[in-house]
DNA sequence: ATGTAC
């Protein structure tokens, strides 16, 4: 594929052929070099071919190989003129990262860290099709999905801290349990609480080093505190809602006569039924996964209080944010001097809003939205703040994690031989794994350096370096 | 990602 470098970070696809918008993608010289021999850069390029896209089809450093749309990708669409593609947000709908950080710090937590693992892994279900979490009725369902956040604060787990530092509050209005099929509710009913499985974790990190003490201090983070990471998404009731509607896209786009370069790109106009039915479908997805990091959340904080013996406010357990990374969101950005309304797709990507922003909750407003980029489990996560560069550039957005550079199959083959377990425990991280594959799949070799990743978007001007998290024990499902 | 293939 052809390639032209715009600048030390930048890289642009040049539009040629079926293309309506040129692609750029975030990388540094080396990661591009390895990125030009994959599927992925043709398929940032197939996105430009969809019709309704504005500016540019995008891709941020963490790109890799997905269903249809790259993972890493960000793609914007015309509200009038543009389409809605269930394969431009991904199967785990708003899979994402939630951050919370207390008040203990690493010579404390240190010496009790096993017993910590062990009873998080005891704490919260996870695995392929676990449950156990909390178990609702249909109608119970339909009231949560509805809601969004709130509806487990409600329930008493969690307080309106936690739901303030929740992108866009843990809910999207235009959630329709109308629109999710029986099948998708009836795999939702038992899984709030629910970890799941894959790159799904919890993982325990200290704060080893702050870049901007200024914005740490706003988000509480300071050298030394302990920190609780969250990843895990919709599980099967988003799944299910991807697998309805891209059934239905791929009629859809037939009727419409959009002519895909790629089956997996099916799609429909964002504002007529069957696009606007899904958006709704994918609200109460994007909801039930809100709730469902809250629900464990609360679990992990229990867990802590037990292991450490403290009450709530000496462990002061608070949320620093939730961020979506499987999304489309209706959003109004401003594109070459006009101001238009546009149905963002970010697939493994994070919203990335700069200062001054109103859709940020006030306690953040002046200093931007917290990123979150968790890496492999033995490197480390980083925070950052949304920059003007994410406006101007990425309709707000930023970099979601490492990205994979092994496939699961590849990672398992390398992993043969090794002792992956007593390997972290040496780098002084103790994992807990369900799956008996699960650790090889995840091996930090399967990953980029997200130490790399991260100084892409930094010095692209997107989003900046806040802290950096060393885990030290980390659950997978 | 996922009742990892209807």
């Amino acid at each position: 594929m052809e390639l032209r470098q715009i600048d030390d970070y930048r890289w642009e696809i040049p539009q040629t052929g079926a293309m309506r918008v040129p692609g750029i993608i975030y990388a540094d010289a080396a990661m591009m070099a390895a990125l030009q021999k994959e599927e992925a850069c043709r398929q940032v390029a197939n996105v430009a071919t969809l019709p309704g896209i504005v500016k540019a089809s995008l891709a941020m450093p963490d790109i890799h190989w997905g269903y249809g749309f790259p993972i890493g990708g960000v793609a914007a669409f015309d509200m009038d003129e543009g389409v809605i593609s269930p394969g431009g947000v991904g199967y785990d709908i708003n899979c994402g990262v939630r951050l919370a950080v207390t008040k203990l710090f690493a010579d404390e937590v240190g010496p009790r860290i096993a017993d910590l693992a062990d009873a998080l892994y005891a704490g919260v279900p996870c695995g392929v099709g676990s449950t156990g979490g909390i178990r609702l009725t249909v109608a119970e369902e339909k009231k949560a999905i509805s809601q969004g956040a709130s509806w487990a604060v409600k329930r008493g787990l969690g307080d309106a801290d936690d739901i303030d530092r929740t992108e866009d509050c843990g809910h999207m209005a235009e959630a329709d349990p109308e629109a999710v099929s029986d099948n998708a509710l009836e795999r939702g009913r038992r899984q709030l609480g629910t970890l799941g499985s894959g790159n799904h974790f919890i993982e325990v990190g200290e704060v080893v080093e702050v870049f901007d003490p200024a914005v740490a201090a706003r988000f509480g983070l300071a050298e030394g505190r302990i920190t609780l990471m969250l990843h895990s998404g919709s599980r099967g009731l988003g799944h299910q809602v991807c697998d309805d509607y891209l059934a239905v896209m791929a009629k859809e786009a037939r009727k419409s006569n959009i002519e895909l370069v790629d089956r997996q790109l099916a799609c429909a106009p964002v504002n007529a039924s069957a696009g606007r039915r899904y958006f709704s479908a994918l609200a109460c997805a994007a909801n039930f996964a809100w709730i469902n990091r809250q629900v464990m959340l609360h679990l992990c904080r229990e867990v802590f209080m037990r292991v450490f013996a403290k009450g709530p406010a000496d462990l002061g357990m608070r949320m620093v944010y939730d961020v979506c990374h499987n999304i489309a969101k209706k959003e109004r950005h401003e594109v070459d001097g006009r101001v238009r309304d546009l149905c963002v797709h970010r697939k493994g990507a994070t919203r990335a809003f700069a200062p001054g922003h109103p859709d940020l909750c006030a306690a953040y407003r002046d200093v931007g939205q917290p990123v979150l980029v968790p890496g492999d489990m033995a490197t480390g996560s980083y925070v950052l703040a949304g920059c003007d560069g994410a406006m101007a550039e990425t309709f707000g957005s930023a970099c979601h994690g490492a990205g994979r550079v092994l496939s699961r199959t590849a990672a398992k083959k390398a992993a043969r031989g090794r002792e992956l377990f007593s390997e972290m425990a040496g780098r002084g991280v103790a994992l807990r794994c369900q799956g008996r594959t699960t650790a090889a799949e995840e091996m930090p070799e399967a990953y980029k350096d997200v130490n790399s990743v991260v100084e892409v978007v930094h010095r692209a001007g997107i989003a900046k370096k806040v802290a950096k998290i060393r885990p030290l024990a980390v659950v997978k499902g």
